[in-house]
DNA sequence: ACTCTACTTTAGAATCGTTATAAATTAATT
DNA sequence: AATTAATTTATAACGATTCTAAAGTAGAGT
């Protein structure tokens, strides 16, 4: 969904009525070159400061869900008192700045290939996920 | 601290009182042969089961956060409404279950080595931690 | 033993992120 | 324009965690 402001159509494509609220949401989260790392606070933030208008925090948790389920937002493993979320759904993993609370990408050929060398029987692996937890060197 | 019910002067030597309800917090934690994954609820629980008396939720709180303080508590980043410790503080890491919500360890040895390729100017690795998260198959 | 003081525990209030609710609004269809 | 179902909204409710201020307790000194 990078750099593409008719998001109308996309919204409809994926069986969501194209709201104004949807769309802003949207324009904030996917229309960036880089992929954007965020909370829910933040991203409320943005999107009045960038509009002039609130939009109502349900209706951002509702919308961020849905974009989740829909397979166009994944949140990522910390443990914050918040939830982050990651606008890029590919399979990476990443830096947790622990002075800046930030979020930074690790491509997936940024960390070397993960063996995991024990099963559990009548488990399958849904994920494995990588967390590099950094901080001011001094 | 694994397999030792003298916890009286292991908290001394931390610093720390040894309170009746730091000693029993200690006995549920450590007194046992397997490492323990828990949540302040879960601790809570068997606290008051184990002993018939309930220790203030405050107290465990600050209890946990001050073991976790001192080096013989771990939190694990699992994104969740709740925190989850492991009694284990030894570097390894985790499986997830997905079903159950509950953790496995994963020894060193369970997981490849890791190679991180990217690094950030002027940020230090604190941490690598790897969450695989299973889930019944089929 | 008694006292003092600092540390600890406690119940309950406060806070914060998130979810639920029910009424008002809006998109899409007729 | 009217109807219907989806969506938004403000607010209440919730659960985990932290804060607070009062009551209790351990350890040191007397």
């Amino acid at each position: 969904m990078i750099n593409n402001s008719d998001f109308s159509e996309k919204l409809r494509s994926l069986g969501l009525r194209p709201t104004l609220q949807r769309i802003q949401i949207c324009n904030v989260l996917y229309n960036r070159e880089k992929t954007f790392h965020f909370t829910i606070q933040n991203l409320s933030k943005i999107i009045s400061n960038k509009f002039n208008k609130k939009i109502s925090l349900a209706t951002v948790y509702n919308t961020v869900h849905t974009l989740k389920k829909k397979g166009y937002l994944k949140e990522i493993s910390i443990n914050s008192d918040k939830s982050y979320f990651d606008t890029n759904v590919s399979h990476h993993h990443h830096f947790f700045d622990e002075n800046s609370n930030e979020l930074i990408d690790l491509n997936s050929d940024d960390v070397g290939k993960i063996k995991i060398k024990k099963s559990i029987s009548g488990k399958k692996i849904n994920s494995v996920e990588v967390l590099v937890k950094i901080a001011n060197n001094n």
